[in-house]
DNA sequence: CTTGACCATGGAGTATGGTCAATACTTATA
DNA sequence: TATAAGTATTGACCATACTCCATGGTCAAG
């Protein structure tokens, strides 16, 4: 299929496919067709390829991690050992991130209750935000 | 005190204190030194403030966003239920991340298990990832 | 009064993940 | 065959939060 008909497949907007082409992590085919400049033709696999990347940013890969994924597991430098391990340093970081989460919000929270509870009628001041 | 006293007293880089001044978020005074482009003169209230922006940068607001809301604050557009409510707001947010956070987690601790129990000797596909 | 440390400004560069626009070529349709 | 629709490439631009650099002015010590 050619590029438009890939975009309405993925649902991703030509400008981001040609963009995640530029950076390696779509790879479609080159048709016969288009001259110089020939189009690029792409797969059910490239389908895939691409929903797999939209899978990966939410698990909170960024893209140049997802490029180098993916590029390895091309190459085969693969093993359930391996992915078991890539995907346990993952989880350590998104906890990391959900411990960062909580301190804020229980930070928030109580600054809610404080507020509720304490003073009623005064503006609270900078100065009651320090940690 | 001048920008590099400032700087050790906050803990900032210079540049980044430069920046935020750029931005609004900190208005040191002029002092009458300097000639043309005359020294910022910082006081312990620009350190509370510097503070109070990091500490909201931790609670996951922007930079504009911090401005904005710091701005209202130094205007007198406060008070403790409109406060409540901005925090509120920010809780309301921080805890759909984390349920994002929570849904990747389960997906790859998930991914975990399968390949540990399901196919010990079989490398995962990319079409195993699917959601 | 010179030298070095400190200060200010403006603009460029970095990283991330796109988004848009100009130009030019090709293909399909009428 | 002319015209519209689709395609490719290049490069600019957006937002976020810095970070660095070149230039030039200022201040304090010797």
């Amino acid at each position: 299929m050619l590029i438009s008909e890939f975009a309405k497949a993925t649902e991703l907007p030509v400008d981001t496919i040609r963009f995640y082409i530029s950076k390696g992590l779509l790879k479609p085919q080159r048709s016969a067709k288009g001259g110089s400049n020939p189009y690029q033709l792409f797969s059910p696999e490239d389908v895939t390829a691409a929903r797999m990347i939209r899978l990966q940013q939410t698990l909170g890969y960024s893209l140049r991690e997802i490029q180098a994924l993916n590029d390895a597991y091309r190459a085969g430098e693969s093993s359930p050992a391996r992915t078991v391990e890539i995907l346990q340093t993952q989880i350590a970081r998104l906890e990391e991130r959900k411990a960062a989460l909580d301190a804020a919000l229980s930070f928030l929270r109580g600054k809610v209750n404080w507020i509720k509870a304490g003073k009623p009628d005064t503006a609270p001041r900078l100065e009651d935000y320090r940690c």
